[in-house]
DNA sequence: CTGAAAGCGCTAACAC
DNA sequence: GTGTTAGCGCTTTCAG
């Protein structure tokens, strides 16, 4: 049956394919004239061109439906005769096929693609939650497509060029964005699935999103610190440059949290006690040294971020001021870093792994064998542990 | 014209397509069964399906290939009557038109997306290196697409994993791979562009790559370090978890050129003032510390990446060492932290956005503009630069 | 069990 | 200027 009417659309190999295949089928006629490349091959440069079905087909005298339903996987709804799915498969390690996911993709199949949205890679944070996203995205066969915001103009467009190049299924928005209302009126245009990760209280309605309880963490270092005998307190909240000098929405909460966490605890602090800075270690350094230049300079400094905790730290080394025994410093995130600070750092540390792998789930769905469970919440808000380490002491008395 | 054969492949909205066309056109008459769409939404979930341009075509009574032909960009081969295309683009707009990637790349074109697998993202050092590569990629319209090898044997899975997902029309391979023989030798079953990227000496041969000058940086802290008289060093080496044990291409390099150009220096070093650990905080204190506790500890410590620099910087703190003034400690990378350790780092810069730039340009070529210019040299080895901060300092005197 | 045929959405060579 | 036609590589009926 090799010989007759075996192909039809069946095209044959011409010189045009650099590929070399066992033989070549006798269909010439059949071609109209595809004036597809008459080998412009630039200049020895390209291997061969990756092998198709068509080409096993062709090779073996096998229709290539035949062999898409030997390549094409388990859930064989046809059976096919062993001998034949032995050959194809023979054959197509022979000629090194590989699938083209793209035409895969335009017959409906999944890319296989989880966009990412992040502001800063270079954020430890941040490069801590890809990190957890794309391990548990590997888990069910997904890798991460990087929408990387370098600045406040780029975002945007980071974010079409992943959503016009609608290679993703699901997409994850990592960090507050409510400075970019068009980034999510855009996200609503795509078919992919959107969640939200570290929103924020910024999130859009109906888009499922996780959060982690900032006011919670907040509480739980107050009372430590509370605990510790301190009642005079400074506040570095952070921001990102492009945000526009707006604080981000996890910061921002936290920064409420503080003020109102004290307030229910019957302190109040006064505006000069709260500095804003960028988020960066230059940036708690300088907020740091900002509040103890105050002329009644707070015994305990919360950073909203580990970041900035660290550079507030290094200030304080630099001040000549003892940690914890003149000022605590305390944090947000426990980085991998918070251990190995000197003193290493009290924190709070956030449930990272956890929250990527429920982002990932509300992305992409349930690990490929189980259904899918609509019954779960939209919006899910996890709580954050106190790590105390060597950075909080016994408040030192009051100078006055 | 557009009454008569305005169809044939030109297929009529079915009751199955949910997209809610303005009108019904003149193009009516054709249809077999216009039903085209009672809105079968399945439950309030999933937008409208994306518009496609025979959507467009249908809607405006024209043939799809006009709607390509407008929509398809500027260099407008054929000339198309402004108000047709007027038309045309008011429609796409209307329907939120989106092409699809998937179906333009089946055609040939790019995927515009720069496949980069790396080794660990949480290393800061590879943070910053993906920052810069994304940043150049964007530059060209690219979008990063990230292999992640979270261990050693998923390496070679994640690597897979985008290689058969051939979205990407180049890849990028961050750090040493030379433990992973198969990886390369899969590579080149692509036709997608690769090149490497701190590679260490370990490149494949024929494959572009873009290294540090590891020797270069290392004699020049040397030199630093044996100007400031010291005479007694220890190397602190590095490797990953999965590398099993080796080091990696560019800790090891620098390893080598530590020990080699101490003794064109003159001075010898004897193993055991040469450990490894892993490349972390935790193993850059743990290394610190033994060697501390020789017998005659050395009086400069050179870390081969400012990760574990730090790690030995704090161990140092712990174990009441002043720096420099009991021990100098100096790093190699310059991350961003290094200028706000406690003391600052001395430390090695390497140009990471040049490396990146270069291998970007090495991978998807020149910017869109330019042509592509085949002199370039296959192997690019660009000097780091010295960066002398705190943490180095005179020797203090030897003991005996 | 296997082949033929119809597209997925888009580009491009060819007609009128 | 615009329509027709042929695919890109693969999945999926629908016929044998």
């Amino acid at each position: 049956m090799s010989g007759s009417g075996t192909r039809s659309r069946s095209r044959v190999k011409e010189p045009s394919r650099h590929l070399a295949l066992p033989s070549a089928s006798a269909a010439a006629k059949d071609r109209v004239h595809t004036g597809y490349d008459e080998d412009p091959k630039p200049a020895g440069s390209r291997p061969t061109r990756a092998a198709t079905m068509q080409d096993i087909a062709d090779a073996l005298g096998v229709s290539q439906s035949t062999v898409s339903r030997v390549l094409t996987g388990s859930p064989m709804p046809v059976p096919i005769n062993p001998a034949t799915r032995q050959r194809v498969v023979e054959m197509a390690r022979q000629l090194h096929y590989r699938p083209n996911p793209l035409a895969r993709g335009l017959r409906g199949a999944k890319t296989m693609l989880l966009g990412v949205i992040v502001r800063e890679i270079t954020d430890p944070f941040f490069a801590g939650a890809i990190d957890a996203i794309s391990l548990e995205a590997g888990k069910r066969g997904y890798n991460v497509v990087l929408g990387h915001a370098h600045g406040r103009a780029d975002e945007v467009i980071a974010l079409r060029a992943v959503l016009e190049t609608r290679h993703c299924d699901a997409i994850i928005i990592v960090g507050d964005t409510s400075d970019q209302p068009r980034l999510l009126k855009d996200l609503n245009e795509t078919d992919a699935t959107v969640v939200g990760l570290w929103q924020g209280s910024a999130f859009l309605p109906g888009m499922p999103t996780v959060n982690v309880d900032n006011r919670s963490g907040v509480m739980d270092l107050i009372d430590h610190l509370i605990g510790l005998g301190h009642r005079s307190f400074g506040f570095i909240g952070g921001y990102f440059t492009f945000a526009g000098g707006r604080e981000l929405g996890d910061i921002n909460e936290r920064e409420i949290a503080f003020v109102q966490g004290l307030a229910e605890r019957g302190i109040e602090v006064s505006p000069e006690y709260i500095c804003d800075a960028q988020n960066n270690y230059a940036g708690g350094a300088a907020s740091f040294a900002e509040l103890m230049a105050l002329p009644r300079p707070p015994t305990a400094v919360m950073a909203s971020t580990d970041v900035l905790a660290i550079g507030a730290l290094r200030s304080a080394h630099r001040l000549g001021l003892q940690v914890p025994e003149a000022v605590s410093v305390v944090g947000f995130d426990d980085l991998p870093l918070a251990e190995h600070t000197s003193p290493p750092l009290t924190t709070v540390r956030q449930p990272i792994a956890e929250m990527a792998a429920s982002a990932v789930r509300a992305a992409i769905g349930d690990l490929p064998e189980r259904g899918s469970d609509d019954s779960e919440p939209i919006i899910e808000c996890l709580k954050p542990m106190l790590v105390i380490r060597e950075s909080s002491g016994p408040a030192r008395p009051r100078d006055d």
